[in-house]
DNA sequence: GGGTCCCGCCAAAAT
DNA sequence: ATTTTGGCGGGACCC
């Protein structure tokens, strides 16, 4: 019993299966490009998803985020309400205030982090060569408070894609933008904030890249050319990990504790990209020599510490901090 | 090989 | 009980 090969090899020769047009940030731009407009003001989950084609799951993705930054509001079962780019700046001011509020509780890790406050928010302003241990050292702080263990390589991972949905409709509307960094290579987002907004306007000016645009209307999902997936119902995931007094693991020997447990096993560290914590698992001290700092607060910072990134993740849980502050503050003065 | 992240199972919250 | 929400993570995809 148990999973056969499944692994179909192929047999559509004509596999028109295109990751990119099933992408949230698409979809959002698709959103976007749906709603943003003086004369909507409510919107309905099931006209959305029927409109973009994709199922309502998926709808959920887009809205949740845009909630966050309060672009979008729910009004009620099934309806949203559109607000507009004008309330980011709203949103996320009122974001950081509850932040610094709730002064930061985390039970997660042992020890307690401290908050950085707008003023000493391991801020940039300068740099002097130690200062980039505090950097740093705040950098992961506040990684970890958004990732949590850092050591439990499947929370992480979860959250990591967390961020990956929450960065890609941000990045579709334009407020953070990958980049990578100028010596590392690494991947990394760098803020770019809500410069093209124009005041109670038709703004969407986004959609400038015209790329193939998932096709409005279509299968609601690569229904049959899918990726390659086992598919056929004879495969009963009943993942069903813990819950129900046993555990069923038929899967492979795979036994993933969750719950914080020694996690001996993924030996090799592991990389996620411009999510990673800043030194963590990794005992080079790389120092390099940033200079100025628009480079430092683009690229250190960020490693997603972007603002709104890390706004709306706490929106998928609380873990926090408010160093967009000053970000924020630097919008502002721009 | 590792960074990305689509897709949909399924449980919790609502109704 | 049924429907709405959305947590979560396997594993396909894309460099």
């Amino acid at each position: 019993m148990s999973s056969f090969a499944s692994q179909e090899s192929e047999s559509n020769s004509r596999t028109l299966y295109c990751r990119k047009e099933k992408s949230l940030g698409l979809l959002c731009s698709n959103f976007l490009a749906l709603y943003n407009h003086d004369s909507v003001q409510t919107i309905g989950l099931d006209d959305a998803a029927s409109k973009l084609g994709v199922e309502r799951r998926r709808i959920y993705d887009v809205v949740n985020i845009l909630e966050s930054i309060g672009v979008v509001a729910r009004k009620g079962k099934n309806q949203y309400l559109w607000k507009g780019f004008e309330e980011i700046p709203k949103a996320l001011e009122k974001l950081k205030e509850e932040a610094l509020k709730q002064n930061f509780c985390f039970s997660d890790c042992s020890k307690s982090l401290r908050v950085l406050d707008e003023n000493e928010s391991a801020d940039s302003s300068y740099v002097k060569n130690e200062g980039q241990d505090n950097l740093s050292e705040s950098s992961k702080r506040t990684a970890i408070a958004l990732l949590g263990d850092v050591h439990n390589s499947t929370a992480v991972r979860t959250k990591v894609r967390r961020l990956y949905d929450i960065a890609n409709v941000f990045s579709s509307m334009n407020l953070i933008e990958k980049t990578h960094h100028p010596e590392s290579r690494k991947p990394a987002f760098r803020w770019l904030g809500w410069r093209a907004k124009l005041h109670n306007g038709s703004t969407t000016a986004l959609e400038l890249n015209e790329s193939k645009k998932r096709t409005f209307g279509t299968e609601i999902t690569n229904q049959n050319l899918k990726r390659t997936k086992a598919n056929s119902s004879a495969h009963r995931r009943l993942s069903q990990k813990e819950n129900t007094g046993m555990h069923i693991k038929l899967d492979s020997v795979e036994h993933d504790h969750k719950m914080q447990q020694h996690s001996k096993q993924c030996s090799k560290g592991f990389a996620f990209g411009p999510f990673t914590p800043a030194a963590i698992s990794s005992g080079n001290r790389n120092v390099r020599p940033i200079r100025d700092w628009e480079s430092l607060a683009s690229i250190y910072k960020p490693q997603y510490l972007n603002q709104a990134l890390s706004d709306l993740f706490a929106h998928y849980m609380e873990a926090w901090n408010s160093w967009y502050a000053e970000v924020a503050r630097k919008e502002e003065i721009h």
